[in-house]
DNA sequence: CTGGGCTATGTGACTAGGTCACATACACAA
DNA sequence: TTGTGTATGTGACCTAGTCACATAGCCCAG
């Protein structure tokens, strides 16, 4: 395993051998129990981190107590950002929580560093997914300034559905995903329930009709 | 000038001068007339500028032709995220848009690669002039998503006032730099206005309490 | 198998913010 | 001086967030 990791990641499949043997050499293999932060205000990062297994969900949280989820960090990915305040100076506002146990790859700031000197393949690798985070932050505020909660609701609830249409979490996760108050999704999870579009037991949500709610998740 | 425009920038300063030799000379000199769109949705940014005078303004516009500022570029910065995204392939989401007139450095794809790959230097400048923006937009979502209007409001006054406590915008161009409708605008800078902590006229704001628009602003 | 105790959900009342429609007011040019 | 375009004012109404507290489901200790 130790070995070979580079295989993990799409993007490093391509990575010159003579710079993959010292990136394994130099990094280390680190295993996360779920609910671990790992960063946050006042606990910086200290090295890029690629997970090998598990996620993290990387959120912001409000002087009141609300949250609201930024992304996500799956196996296969990067901590794009992180890295970015990493390698910079500011303080990062965001906090990451392990939400499953987690195995990832932890690359010193030194490494890091000679890689991206070192390999286009890597640089593509690293730029890449801070593009596809910093779009996603750009969707994320142009919905929250500017799209209404029924529709945010009915997105996320088809995005977090499993294979048998359901959702797991319960009111208050769900207000934390879209940042809003869970009163309000209370509310609307009730009317989705009085149109019959989905039911709901303590905890579980179960998508009736994927489609009713595609139709308000699209186009009004 | 364009022998020596990397002495604008503190961070490229230190730039070794064989590395500065070919940036400046395969980079290009460009000039852009006020309200200018320089990159946008459907118009890729092709370049990674820098920029030596004037701002350029970073925002998003709703469907519902709402729009919110998410930062500016000012003399001596690049717009970094615009990079990471040129860099990346994901399109962006955002427009920019020349305040004033611009002058800026304008630095193809490859050139950039080369020198992220050759300069300890050059990375520190691109890195940290990301690092800033990211945080930023933190800022700016949990602003959006929990912070109340009449103290962002206060908040963009101060921030916004030139040196004779003057604010010359119009409501709806406040309402544009806070993601909010101009009626909301109007409103609260009426109740400031019975408060006597502004006074207004056509397309001018200016500050009577400072004092009480930082309490305001501030602490609750 | 049952009664606490914890967490999840329901709900009314109220405040804040956003939308719509339209009324005024101001500035500048013809 | 009078249009004309832009800026601002305002009521009515709707959506969203807050607060306080009521219920309801779940699980475990006894």
């Amino acid at each position: 395993m130790h070995a070979d990791w580079t295989t993990h990641f799409p993007g490093l499949r391509k990575l010159e051998p003579a710079i993959a043997g010292p990136l394994v050499e130099n990094s280390k293999l680190v295993k996360l129990a779920a609910g671990t932060r790992i960063f946050g205000p006042g606990q910086s990062p200290e090295a890029y981190l690629l997970l090998l297994d598990g996620t993290v969900r990387v959120q912001q949280v409000s002087e009141t107590g609300r949250e609201i989820v930024l992304y996500r960090v799956s196996a296969g990915e990067s901590c794009a950002l992180t890295t970015a305040c990493l390698m910079g100076y500011e303080e990062y506002q965001a906090e990451g929580i392990a939400e499953t146990d987690v195995q990832a790859v932890a690359i010193p700031r030194k490494t890091f560093d000679n890689l991206i000197a070192q390999s286009a393949e890597f640089r593509r690798f690293v730029f890449t997914a801070f593009s596809m985070r910093v779009t996603n932050l750009f969707k994320i505020i142009d919905e929250v300034a500017f799209s209404r909660v029924d529709i945010r609701l009915a997105q996320k609830l088809l995005e977090l559905a499993d294979n048998e249409d359901r959702v797991s979490l319960t009111h208050q996760q769900l207000a934390s995903e879209l940042g809003t108050a869970r009163e309000v999704i209370s509310r609307q999870l009730h009317e989705f329930q009085r149109r019959n579009w989905i039911s709901t037991t303590r905890g579980e949500i179960t998508l009736l009709s994927r489609q009713d709610l595609q139709k308000l998740a699209g186009a009004p």
